[in-house]
DNA sequence: TTAATAAAAGATAAAAAACTCTTTTATTGA
DNA sequence: TCAATAAAAGAGTTTTTTATCTTTTATTAA
């Protein structure tokens, strides 16, 4: 469905928004540590989503990730579009790039429905809401 | 969402269904014509269908590809199974191996949702019904 | 103003996916 | 039986994705 990479941003949005909720900046070492993902793998997919301005950071001492109040309400689509495009999205199921409604793949319109549904989940879902669940322990971002 | 791999076997066991219902068998150039696919690559992913018992071969001039009936009763998720396994339908949307109902991801409930409707849309569309929309010109594979 | 800290940037490496080419095997029909 | 045909099998290559390592830049606080 995603990349790893997608997982792994997510996961850490996620990770850093609970952070920045609790008044704290967060390092990549923590962040790594928390979302099990690869410590210098992450901190390029966090450049990357920082550049984009989803996520902000800071250098030096006392320095790290967080996220502004603007960013806390952006959605899983945001990441998801930020990192693997919107291909999940538009495009075909079958990988064709003419296919549309007058010219349709035998899978068109069966795919159209489950691409809304994705759509309409990954966008009514923001990165605040998730990690208020974290932090009441009702979900969890380890994978051990 | 899918594989380029798993793409490519849909459309060529479509195109096949459809071949066969018409009273042909097709060789590997004709499919990778008609389904735009890298004719190579095409013939290794049909060799490992073929294993698999999704689709027919005979070798030797008049043979070629072909679906027996009961193939062409075979679903999107059967294919979708034997070419990418079945992570799509069971595995965690942040790609965390310990998410489950009492540890949940944070888009654990969300996920499943999502999943168990892209499962029922793949489990019920079959290769037969495809290359009949096919036929009737209501439907298209190639990408140009 | 300097030592320590932490992200940014750049370069490289490893693994997986996508794709290609060549040789072998099976089948046919002349 | 033999030449032609077509898939199977084997052995690459290329590209993309995932991951690591090293150096640089920015910031802080002592």
């Amino acid at each position: 469905m995603f990349s790893k990479t997608c997982e792994y941003a997510i996961r850490a949005m996620i990770f850093i928004a609970q952070k920045t909720k609790a008044g704290n900046r967060v390092g990549i070492k923590e962040i790594a540590k928390a979302t099990d993902a690869p410590e210098h793998f992450i901190a390029k997919i966090l450049q990357d989503l920082s550049r984009k301005g989803l996520v902000q950071s800071l250098k030096g001492p006392t320095g790290g990730f967080y996220v502004e109040d603007a960013s806390s309400m952006c959605s899983l689509a945001d990441i998801v579009k930020a990192i693997d495009g919107d291909k999940l999205f538009t495009g075909c199921g079958l990988g064709l790039k003419n296919c549309n409604e007058l010219k349709p793949c035998p899978i068109h319109i069966q795919f159209k429905k489950v691409r809304e549904s994705i759509y309409n989940m990954l966008e009514n879902a923001t990165i605040g809401e998730f990690s208020k669940q974290l932090e009441k322990n009702l979900a969890f971002l380890k994978r051990k």
